[in-house]
DNA sequence: TTAAGTGCAAATAGTTTGCGGGAAG
DNA sequence: CTTCCCGCAAACTATTTGCACTTAA
């Protein structure tokens, strides 16, 4: 655990907007200015592979996301903005049976919901 | 309707493979050899602006789905290839009377299931 | 005829990687 | 020590765009 690798965790934690890489960058560089956007993407990726933290795509782009239980998001077409969705949701189970399910082997299940966000919504 | 873009519509229509706008490049060229993949995108673009087709992001990237109904997706976490689920899943409804909901406004709700597909299943 | 669309090539955005030097254990 | 990690810069992948020319309506 390098002082990079602790750095970017600490900062991710310290949110809950699911920054991109670069937005991780632009944070852990006013602590430490000669860090590279390799080495944030680097350890992001192995954080997460670690499982500290989860990454997410949205929008053609990687955000991470401190919280590593169960629970879903919410994108805002208009601005891109990501948030997390404050309770849980019950995914809906696909029947045991079916041979569709048979054949495959299902490891997570993501529920993406689309819309606008208070703001945007504010504004149209 | 030019002749590129009704060919990708044609062609895109042919497949449930959900294909990145480089493979439906490499498909319509086999009968539009100068196409360009600029004109891929953009028309892949408009077809899903007009609701001729469906975009979607997987991993990071642009894929499109002749599908325009509500269905939902698999993807395989081992090789990224995109399935549509063959049944319907009704999506959970968020309690109507939530602040949180009332706040937004909810134009799409996606599920993503992901796993392991037949073949990465088998092979595992 | 003219507005919309095309091919081409260059530009952009996001991400990954090879390498030589540096820090952690 | 010695392995893992870093900073840097170059490479790569996916996508977008400006421009001069062409085509559909």
């Amino acid at each position: 655990m390098t002082q990079q690798r602790q750095l970017i965790l600490e900062q991710l934690q310290k949110r809950s907007d699911h920054p991109g890489a670069d937005e991780v960058y632009d944070k852990v560089r006013e602590f430490l200015p000669k860090i590279s956007l390799g080495t944030v993407y680097r350890n992001l990726e192995l954080l997460s592979e670690a499982g500290y933290i989860q990454k997410l795509f949205f929008k053609g782009q990687k955000r991470f996301d401190p919280r590593t239980d169960q629970h879903h998001h919410f994108c805002c077409t208009n601005c891109g903005k990501v948030e997390d969705i404050p309770f849980p949701i019950d995914t809906p189970d696909i029947d045991s049976g079916s041979d569709w399910l048979k054949q495959r082997e299902i490891q997570e299940v993501h529920l993406h919901y689309l819309g606008l966000c208070p703001d945007c919504k504010q504004s149209q």
